[in-house]
Formats: C-alpha cells, sequence, structure tokens
DNA sequence: AGCTTGTAGTTTCCTAGTCAACTGAAGGAT
DNA sequence: ATCCTTCAGTTGACTAGGAAACTACAAGCT
C-alpha cells in the first residue's frame, strides 16, 4: 500500500493566509476608492507617477508588478479621466513619458489619506511592535525573491 | 498656505507590501499549477472539497472568500474536467452538494504537494520561528476582521 | 390550500488583467 | 547607408471574477 502521507491543512500554507488576508484589505480598499472613481491599481499608479514624474510606462510596468499591456490600458483609463498625461516625447509612440495632471495632484493626497485609513484599519490592531515584524518579514520575502516591490533606491 | 503633510510612502503601507508579495506568489503558484490543468481557485476548490465532501456551494462561496455566482462558475469548468460531480439532490438546483471524483481524489495529492513546495519556495527563507510569528499575525488579522480564511471549526 | 417571503444557484453584463502578436523606432554592425 | 535586431508600447483575443438581475424551490402565514 501507498505511503499516504496525510495532506497538509490548507491553512497551513502561508501563502494561502496571505492570500485571504491580501485580498480581504484589497477589496475593502477598493470599495472605499470606489468614492473617488480609482481602482487600487489607478491609485498605485498615480502615487508612483506622483514621486517619479516623467517615468516611462516600462519602468512603471516592472515597478507595479504588471505586464506593460496592463500599464498600457491603466494609462488609457487614466487620460480618459483627466488625471494623467501622456507626453510622447518625440512624436512617436517611443520613449514615451508620462505626468499626472494638476487635477491628479491635488487628487492624490486624498488618496493617499484614504490609504492611510485603510492601513490603520486592518493593521492598527496589531501593536507597533507587530507592524514592524510584519513589515520586515514581508521585506524580506521581497528582497529574497526580488520583487520589486520597491523604487529601486 | 495649507499644512501639506507629506504624502506616506507607498511601501509604508503594510497593505501595499502585502499585496505585492502575495500577487507575487500566487502567480509563480499559479504557473506551477498549469502543468496539472488547475488554477489557483481550483485548487482551493479541490482541496476545501476533499475535507468537505459534499458541501454545499453556498458554504464553500464563504469559505473562499468569492461570490457564489464565481463558485456556480469554477464549479461548471470543475465539472467540465471530470473533477467534481454536483449532486442535485431531489432533482432541482435547489441544495445541491459538491463531491470530488475519483479523478479528481488522486490529482488532489499531488496538488498538495506541489502546494507545500510552493510554499516552501516562497516562506523557507523564513526561520521556523519566523514563519511562525508571520502566521500568527496573519491568523491575528484574519480574525480580527472575520475573514472566513478558516473552515469555522 | 394559496400567497408571500426568503434563499440557493445561475446567468448576464462588465471590468481588469494576462499573453502573444504586432508596430514602429533606435541602435548597432558591416 | 542599409540591414537587422532589439525593445517600447499597443492591440486583440481570452480568462477570471464581481454585481445584480433572474429563476426556482422551500417555508411560513393566514
Amino acid at each position: 500500500m501507498a505511503a499516504r502521507k496525510p495532506l497538509s491543512d490548507l491553512r497551513s500554507h502561508l501563502g494561502y493566509r496571505l492570500r485571504m488576508v491580501s485580498n480581504a484589505i484589497s477589496r475593502s480598499f477598493a470599495r472605499v476608492l470606489e468614492a473617488e472613481g480609482v481602482t487600487v491599481a489607478e491609485w498605485v499608479f498615480l502615487r508612483v507617477l506622483h514621486d517619479a514624474e516623467g517615468i516611462a510606462p516600462s519602468l512603471l510596468a516592472e515597478r507595479m508588478g504588471m505586464t506593460k499591456g496592463a500599464i498600457s490600458k491603466l494609462a488609457d483609463r487614466l487620460t480618459g479621466k483627466g488625471l494623467v498625461d501622456r507626453s510622447s516625447n518625440p512624436e512617436g509612440k517611443r520613449g514615451q513619458t508620462l505626468a499626472l495632471t494638476p487635477a491628479a495632484r491635488s487628487l492624490v493626497p486624498r488618496l493617499s489619506d484614504l490609504a492611510d485609513r485603510n492601513d490603520a484599519r486592518f493593521f492598527g490592531t496589531l501593536g507597533p511592535e507587530e507592524r514592524r515584524v510584519l513589515e520586515h518579514l514581508l521585506e524580506k520575502i521581497a528582497v529574497e525573491h526580488e520583487l520589486t516591490t520597491m523604487p529601486v533606491d
């Protein structure tokens, strides 16, 4: 007869737990952002752009962990909403640069606030030390696996 | 002039980091599962069913954190693949029950193995104590916010 | 019994993202 | 200078999931 080692429980997988928690938080945040007419991905897009004015779409894709196709469409939507300017530099669709519109400049702080609040809502129940630890662990995993979570500093 | 408190950094949001890491892990896992012809959601579906033979779709939805619509479609796909049996009890589409086919029974352990390996790949670099801590923190958040991550025990 | 309400599951429509094919510009190499 | 390759960005086909309308059964109520 085969060894039949008992299956590991779903809940014992950190990947599983991580996904469940992460999804719940993102869903919640998405609902909050809805009121401002943006999605979570759009928020990240705007926030990155805010600090990296003129960044190229390809770089943005890398930083956001999305494909360039997705970024292209995101940019479409955001220009459609009047939040992003696509300046095709020498006029071709090569090496274009992205920038926030004034409307976006004034929107971003508001969104940032919502993000802070959402974070507080979910992680506020952890103590400051626990939050620090969680951040550290996530960072460690990110670094270990070269997830470009962070702006390459 | 307005107070202009500086925007909090994107990376300072635990929700953001969590999402980045979680997405990366799920993507990686999805690729692994591809070889077996299943998606991550399908894996979870099968795994839950494995331990809760005869569960109702609605309950499954709750446990998986998905809508009943999504579950309905998932069940379609899985029956299509010959992995799930939909036994409509008294013949109506009311109060139906789901069960694994023999094919699924033999597939699940293989998938479980892949899940173990994927978890090890991403969290193996953490020490055992760190993993315990991470699990604890995630659990705490899940409980605090009533994410039904866990089978209601 | 005959309504009415509640509830499980399905379906339709929509959105967001991936993948892969394509377009066209930039930059060599000869 | 011309070709060839590489690379940035776009596009179209496809997939998974959410929201909400819809279907049909079950259960009370009178």
